[in-house]
RNA sequence: GGCCCUGUAGUCUAUCGGUUAGGACGCGACCCUUUCAAGGUCGAGAGACGGGUUCGACUCCCGUCAGGGCUACCA
């Protein structure tokens, strides 16, 4: 049988990291299995649709490189995988279970007619095991609101079955919710999917991870300067543990170890602190051209590519994100802005000093490393105090990359003229 | 309230009855060091509670408690 799996967002709001997180596991689990991942819009709730967020879903599948084999902007055919586009499809079958007295009109919408009686269970592919709810619990629950668009129940019931999907991976929030569908496969005499429910995303608050608790969008922690390979691995992590046990993963190697059965059903909590590391170690992994085209593109294509590749060994090991590089490296670019206040009394004697050597020097490391030290030596300069000066001479700033690399960076012209302007300040 | 899911450090997790309960983030200390990082070493920190079952429970069973989800003509 073919392993089919689908993510069905809601085009209710910006996708977030809770059902992109879900979209990864069916789709690490389609590739796993040689199966097809499949996009569906789920946007049967006229009310709540936020238009914009449509190409949203799209672009954050995409940047994310969760590449799914069918869905609503691929191929010819839209409206499969549209179900606002499918209405009169649910209106079949849900008259089909009206005729045969499952079903009943009321108040101009459909309501299906539960059986009371016995109980409903499956086994959950998360955690192997069987959960069952007494159908006495199972109250008569609408199929087709009255505005003629099918609810939930229904429309996925319908589209699972239809699209052939063979494993429903979702959030454990639909639990509750599996008693209807499964009733409702029996009603139409399908075959079941075999359910898998994920554990619950929870954010700090130890709630569901939702946009009213102030979830952030995906597409916000890609403008935060996030990798795509941070986040995917971060988000794997969550409610997942590879048996390697590696920390690090990509998405080939995610594919690779992953298994249902290394799920585990405590809900996790999200902890940007983790996420935050895990993208530094993604920026060292990063080779330094590549590392140059994410920042070049960070920043809009601003900057000179070559000068961002020239700093890159010297920032890589002290950014995080791509946002903190302009805070690090924003001096190559720019004259930094400098206040005689910032200097300490012995400034302007290092300052000098340093001025005298430096214009004899060749430009290279070795060369200028070997004068300024001997200056140091001479003078009975503090080490530590002499380069500061020059740091904030050249940089505006106490925290920078190392400071004679960055001098051999920035060339002999610009350095002496900042290191002048700060001596007339 | 009812039903359901879950319960190992602040957080993510390993453990498939026998371990000094392992790893990672974060935190602290030290080393390295011209700032800041990165790196290295060391350290503090966990089985919710109570009963069983067993020679032996974090692990299996029951109860309690706690957290979460559902309880919509929302998904």
């Amino acid at each position: 049988m073919e392993i089919r799996v689908r993510t069905a967002p809601s085009p209710t709001g910006i996708p977030h990291i809770g059902n992109t997180w879900s979209a990864l596991f069916n789709f690490l689990f389609a590739r796993k299995n040689k199966g097809k991942f499949i996009l569906r819009l789920e946007d049967t709730d006229r009310e709540r649709l936020v238009p914009e967020s449509v190409a949203k879903i799209y672009e954050t599948l995409h940047w994310l490189g969760l590449d799914y084999d069918e869905g609503p902007d691929i191929g010819g055919s839209f409206a499969p995988y549209i179900q606002s586009e499918r209405k009169e499809i649910y209106r079949q079958y849900a008259d089909e279970l009206v005729k045969k007295g499952i079903a009943y009109e009321d108040n101009g919408a459909i309501r299906f007619k539960t059986n009371k009686e016995g109980k409903t269970g499956w086994v959950d592919l998360a955690g192997n095991k069987t959960i069952e709810f007494d159908n006495s619990t199972q109250e008569d629950f609408v199929i087709l609101k009255s505005d003629g668009f099918p609810t939930y129940h229904l429309a996925n019931v319908v589209d699972d079955h239809l699209m052939k999907i063979s494993h429903v991976i979702r959030g454990g929030e639909w639990i509750s919710s599996v008693p209807k569908h499964i009733m409702l496969y029996q009603a139409f005499g399908w075959e079941l999917p075999q359910f898998v429910h994920l554990p619950l995303l929870l954010g700090v608050d130890k709630s569901k991870l939702s946009k009213r608790h102030g979830a952030k969008s995906v597409l916000e922690f890609r403008q935060e300067g996030y990798l795509r390979e941070a986040l995917l691995n971060f988000m794997a992590l969550l409610g997942w543990s590879p048996p390697s046990g590696r920390e690090i993963l990509t998405l080939e190697e995610m594919i690779n170890e992953f298994d249902l059965k290394d799920i585990n059903l405590a809900s996790p909590v999200f902890d940007v602190k983790k996420l935050e590391w895990l993208n530094g170690e993604w920026i060292r992994k990063l080779t330094i051209e590549n590392l140059q085209l994410r920042i070049w593109e960070y920043l809009d294509k601003k900057y000179p590519q070559e000068l961002i590749e020239k700093t890159i060994p010297l920032v890589r090991e002290r950014i995080k994100k791509l946002s903190d590089y302009m805070n690090l490296a924003g001096f190559f670019f720019e004259e930094p802005k400098i206040e005689k206040g910032q200097f300490g009394n012995l400034a302007l004697g290092h300052l000098k000093e340093a001025l005298k050597v430096m214009e004899e020097s060749e430009w290279q490391l070795d060369k200028l490393q070997d004068f300024l030290l001997k200056i140091v030596e001479k003078n009975k300069f503090k080490t530590g105090d002499f380069f500061m000066s020059l740091r904030l001479a050249l940089t505006g700033q106490r925290v920078t990359p190392p400071i004679v690399e960055s001098m051999v960076i920035l060339g002999k012209e610009k350095t002496l003229a900042r290191i002048n302007r700060a001596v007339n300040l």
